[in-house]
DNA sequence: GTCTATAAATCGATAGAC
DNA sequence: GTCTATCGATTTATAGAC
């Protein structure tokens, strides 16, 4: 058996290519349909490759989940990362960061909504739920924690930092709803601002002290 | 063929109360699970009966869950019914409102789960999409009404009427799945306030004038 | 590395007994 | 009105060819 390094790099990158394309695709699959109701065939053919070449990378459909669900999981974390040049005035960064979650919600919606398919359906895999509970807590203690910073400097209104944050994120789970049944609830009447998510300013306003 | 008059009564109120035995258990099960992955035989064995007296009543599962979603979005539209006596203040109406709707997230989650549940999960049956885009529509707009008469009185802050209302349903919405996931980011430090949801007042905040 | 074919398990729906 | 038994269709996961 002896492999060229010219030959066995070349095969590690087409897999790892191939498990990236398989998780790109899973994530939009399993974002619009939730866990038991996507066949692995669904997934197959909206990438372009057969169900067999799914279980040749993933074990099965429970650890294909686990992965997206960890992705997506990692991807809020990272709406928390200061940016370089970053000021350390609270508001600012609550805002900064509301901001990042809103076009987030806009460019890849799926990555919002998948979380919710896991959060909300008892019987997906256990696996994916560890991941949702060490990092969820993640993202509610640095919420916490700025809450905390903002009502210190007098900008943001007195109150539960726990209960505040409470209704942040249930906001910004309850707009990704919101854009994904965008269509559903419009009224005929024309209303273009309808169509689009609402601005930081506004969803904030309710911690403006 | 005949029949006492005591003998068809008396079937038609087993027949009643079988089928509202049936949706009540299912919209428990259809809540935590989403549709494609409860089973008749989870609605069956958590209401005590069997496979096949379900399909007695029910033609087929989608049959089910229409209907357990139509009882869903009814009862969500009731939050804006009048009380006898109510006030004509839009504020004390969106107040009270408020207070109905999370006292409904409290008492029975399910019924706001569910919603959650169809409106996230493509693949759900088309006739239980009907209702909620007929019915959500009603709420809506009931929303907008009362956000522009609390900004003709000057309670309601200026901004779009849409944009307020889609942030308002956002946050109850998000509310019922922080609701349903209580436990999994709740912090180690003794913080009673996590376990409760926000004040009517609280969630009304963004709103206020 | 990728595909096709198949095995094995699951589940919705039906049929018929009581 | 209710239950048990079974059919038929779907789907995950595996085996083997290329």
């Amino acid at each position: 058996m002896n492999m060229s390094p010219r030959t066995s790099l070349s095969n590690q990158k087409i897999r790892d290519e191939r498990r990236d394309q398989i998780l790109h695709t899973a994530l939009k699959v399993f974002a619009y349909k939730g866990f038991k109701a996507v066949k692995i065939s669904d997934i197959a053919a909206q990438a372009g490759i057969s169900q067999g070449l799914i279980h040749h990378y993933f074990a099965s459909k429970d650890e294909v989940f686990s992965a997206v669900i960890e992705r997506a999981m990692i991807g809020a974390l990272a709406a928390f990362d200061e940016a370089p040049g970053a000021s350390a005035d609270p508001w600012e960064q609550l805002t900064r960061i509301t901001e990042r979650m809103l076009q987030g919600l806009v460019i890849h919606p799926e990555y919002m909504l998948v979380l919710i398919q896991s959060l909300v359906n008892q019987g997906s895999p256990s696996e994916a739920g560890k991941f949702l509970a060490t990092l969820g807590q993640q993202v509610n203690s640095n919420l916490i924690e700025l809450i905390k910073a903002g009502q210190a400097a007098g900008q943001v209104t007195q109150g539960s930092p726990d209960e505040l944050a409470m209704i942040f994120i249930a906001t910004i789970q309850g707009l990704a709803i919101t854009q994904f049944t965008r269509g559903m609830f419009i009224q005929t009447t024309a209303s273009a601002s309808a169509n689009f998510l609402p601005s930081p300013a506004t969803v904030l306003r309710f911690l403006k002290a």
